[in-house]
DNA sequence: TGGACGATCCCCT
DNA sequence: GGGGATCGTCCAT
């Protein structure tokens, strides 16, 4: 691969959630199995982080988040509504909770495997199916994401995240986060302006 | 030990 | 636009 896609290096994630969330926005994320490679380009993301009541965290370390406690650069992924995983980005320094919710990705290759994962999805209409991976839980199931990702290190070679497009500022909207209650003032969403993926475009 | 609920998705009306 | 699916986790009893 050119250097345009490289992987991301341990430093990328040593920073506050806030900050991980934006520069997530435009990189790749790549998943490997065997000789199958899937890659969705992040176009969705939420920060989480200790202080904060919507956080899996703020009420300390259990055996659920315990991965969130880890350095950054780790796969926090969790399993919710009796049936569904969404996986987060871990940053900051060991033992500070903090991640950042990937909710939306634009599939740019192995578009078949994907589908294939998503066998519930049914209407498929050319070129590309937006309802693949617009929403933290489609693009997990696209992904083959599960309870087994859970603590996977991002700079090994199973699932990692590389450099990809530059989103200027301009293209990149903030909102409130989705689904949550305590603490729904936060404007800790991020998403590229415009972007056919993202899951609640509106808001 | 039990019950409420969740960082969601899909189908039905 | 609304509700059902479905189960691990947490907190109150």
């Amino acid at each position: 691969m050119s250097a345009t896609y490289r992987k991301l290096p341990r430093s990328f994630y040593l920073h506050p959630p806030l900050r991980v969330a934006r520069d997530l926005l435009g990189t790749y994320l790549v998943r490997r199995v065997g000789t199958i490679r899937l890659v969705g380009k992040i176009v969705e993301v939420e920060a989480y982080d200790e202080s904060d009541p919507a956080s899996h965290s703020y009420r300390g370390r259990t055996r659920r988040n315990n991965v969130m406690f880890w350095k950054g650069g780790h796969l926090y992924v969790y399993f919710t509504y009796g049936m569904h995983f969404c996986a987060n980005v871990v940053t900051g320094l060991e033992g500070r909770g903090e991640a950042v919710l990937i909710r939306a990705v634009e599939p740019i290759d192995g578009l078949d495997v994907m589908r294939r994962n998503r066998s519930r999805e049914k209407k498929s209409a050319p070129p590309v199916n937006k309802n693949l991976t617009n929403g933290p839980a489609k693009l997990c199931e696209a992904f083959g994401i599960g309870r087994e990702e859970n603590g996977t290190d991002l700079l090994g070679e199973e699932i990692y995240i590389t450099q990809g497009e530059e989103i200027p500022d301009s293209k990149i909207a903030r909102s409130t986060r989705i689904g949550i209650r305590n603490g729904r003032e936060k404007r800790w969403r991020f998403y590229v302006k415009g972007n056919g993926w993202v899951s609640k475009p509106w808001l």
